[in-house]
DNA sequence: GTCCGATACATGACACGACATATATGTCGT
DNA sequence: ACGACATATATGTCGTGTCATGTATCGGAC
């Protein structure tokens, strides 16, 4: 049971440190981990509703991410449109600026990802994967994760 | 390096997840996870200054816990004393009614490490912790972890 | 002693992230 | 057509979490 515990501090340090580091990164492009996880969202699964991209975001799992759609609107690098028949749908898509920035974005991600991959040289990977995986899919944020995973599904979560 | 994408988001999920499930157990008691995380610090390693406490704090990294540990005060669970020797620093201990809720964090969150306990059952869990431990090593909060284990391996040592 | 820098803590500002609730818009039974 | 209900989004509130800056206190150089 105690071996859970330093599971959890370890998901919970490592979340924290891996997320500074993002951040650091994405600062001088101006926005913030959260903000570039919509805009690759919007990128790799096409214009879709608030809903739909909650479905699709690790992170702000639960409710609508208005506020951090309102952000990106602000500084003009997604799109909300309401949808002609029913009103009630926003139609969210990236602007020009906001597939610009989406390149920069990637090239960020990619450095840290190189840095991530060079600290667990050597370390069983895949083990971790699949227990980290078992344990995320008993979660909606997890199955948010899966749907990114699968385009078959993905394609299904675009269809609100 | 598309594994390295994964496990990021892997550790996003399964943190906010965790949290929210360890925000559900703790709510009766009135605190959050992060207070609940200074109570144990508190608790097992005897008064201290704010400093060595945010040395010691997985959440909260970098700056001083001060307005978390305001709140612990205004609900009474924290003493927050000033250092008759040297006025810059606090002493802080847990008063009795912080030690009394401690015993049912505790409870709380062994709740919570069963849960986990029977997800990941049949998976590699000593593969996973070494490549944690190995990718938090090489950040400050990893570090505040190892240095927990310290005082506490006695346990860790037996239940492993 | 007095200034200077270092140290410990506090505070302001901003963006999350979670929960609860409110508002707008649609659907369906009648 | 009407009203109850459901759905999509918005908003209020609170507690972090991070960065930057401000304030109090101490120690040492002079």
């Amino acid at each position: 049971m105690k071996i859970v515990e330093e599971l959890r501090y370890l998901v919970l340090a490592i979340q924290r440190e891996g997320n500074r580091a993002l951040a650091a990164e994405l600062r001088p492009l101006g926005i913030t981990p959260s903000q570039a996880e919509v805009l690759r969202v919007l990128k790799d699964h096409g214009p879709m509703t608030l809903n739909a991209l909650g479905g699709l975001l690790v992170c702000e799992t639960g409710n609508s991410p208005s506020r951090l759609v309102d952000r990106l609107v602000a500084q003009g690098l997604v799109k909300r449109g309401i949808d002609t028949v029913d009103r009630r749908y926003l139609t969210l898509s990236l602007t020009p600026s906001g597939r610009a920035l989406h390149r920069r974005i990637i090239t960020a991600e990619n450095r840290l990802h190189r840095t991530i991959h060079d600290l667990v040289a050597g370390q069983p990977l895949d083990e971790t994967i699949s227990t980290l995986r078992t344990l995320a899919g008993a979660f909606p944020a997890g199955a948010a994760l899966a749907r990114r995973r699968g385009p078959e599904l993905a394609h299904l979560a675009q269809e609100r």
